[in-house]
DNA sequence: TAAATATACTTTGATAATCAAACTATATTA
DNA sequence: TAATATAGTTTGATTATCAAAGTATATTTA
């Protein structure tokens, strides 16, 4: 007999595998990368950013970031903007259309996560959400 | 005033982008990339599976997979095993090696669990697993 | 304060990952 | 049986990625 800790590993495993196919099927076929959606996704959701931080965020180094921020840049979806309180750093930022596009994956996440809880109740999906929230903060 | 869904779904995409970036944290230094990590863990969770299908789970194209695995029968993670009910496709399974990896990084996540939901009573992690699964069932 | 060290970002050159398309073999459908 | 579909591999070209070196600004130390 497994412990309720084994199960709710498993359980939490198996919903990060999920959203990652979800996630990777989504943006099959689009003009965008993964990279570039997460991205994207990443600054919609915590606003403009050091570079740094984002590649940290992503998992990638400073100057693979680079070279994608230019390819954003040029494609529009980002801007770059300097960073008064730390001259050697700059921020970046969704643009309009990078803000579309935000909106736009936002939307599909959305309908996703109605799907996956369209079985429960109002209540649970309250207490679901302050679980997750609780979970969140401990990262 | 945001609704509970709309809370919900940041809240899962939270979860999922820290848990992205874990992942990525976890393996970043060791001699096996993440996309390799990723096979592991999906086939010590899901036992052996065909080329197409782990494909699919890790979003690449079996072209891509093939090089792939074989760099990781080359390491003695995997073996390929012929599949009896359809000879077009091959089975992938983890070799004791492979096994051990995954109880390895395994492990990792159960700490990760462990922490994450310090706080909760037990009646809370029954819950929040109860949850998951009910998510989980409908992805 | 001046020098040394650290941090943030970019550039560069080499390596590795990825894809689409062509190919082989087995299954399924007409 | 013939035609079509599916699973996997190979190949050649493209793209992503990294480590290391370079530039600029901050911070620490002597």
């Amino acid at each position: 007999m497994k412990s309720t800790e084994d199960m709710l590993n498993h359980a939490m495993v198996e919903f990060y595998e999920k959203l990652s196919s979800w996630e990777q099927a989504v943006v099959k076929g689009k003009e965008v990368s993964l990279p570039q959606v997460h991205t994207v996704e990443i600054l919609g959701g915590s606003g403009p950013m050091r570079m740094k931080e984002l590649a940290d965020k992503i998992g990638v180094t400073t100057g693979t970031l680079t070279v994608q921020i230019d390819k954003m840049v040029k494609s529009g979806l980002v801007i770059r903007k300097p960073n008064e309180l730390d001259k050697r750093s700059i921020l970046v930022e969704l643009t309009e259309k990078g803000l579309e596009m935000f909106e736009e994956h936002d939307e599909l996440h959305h309908q996703l996560t109605s799907e996956l809880t369209v079985k429960f109740t109002q209540e649970e999906r309250e207490l679901l959400l302050n679980f997750l929230e609780r979970v969140n903060a401990e990262f």
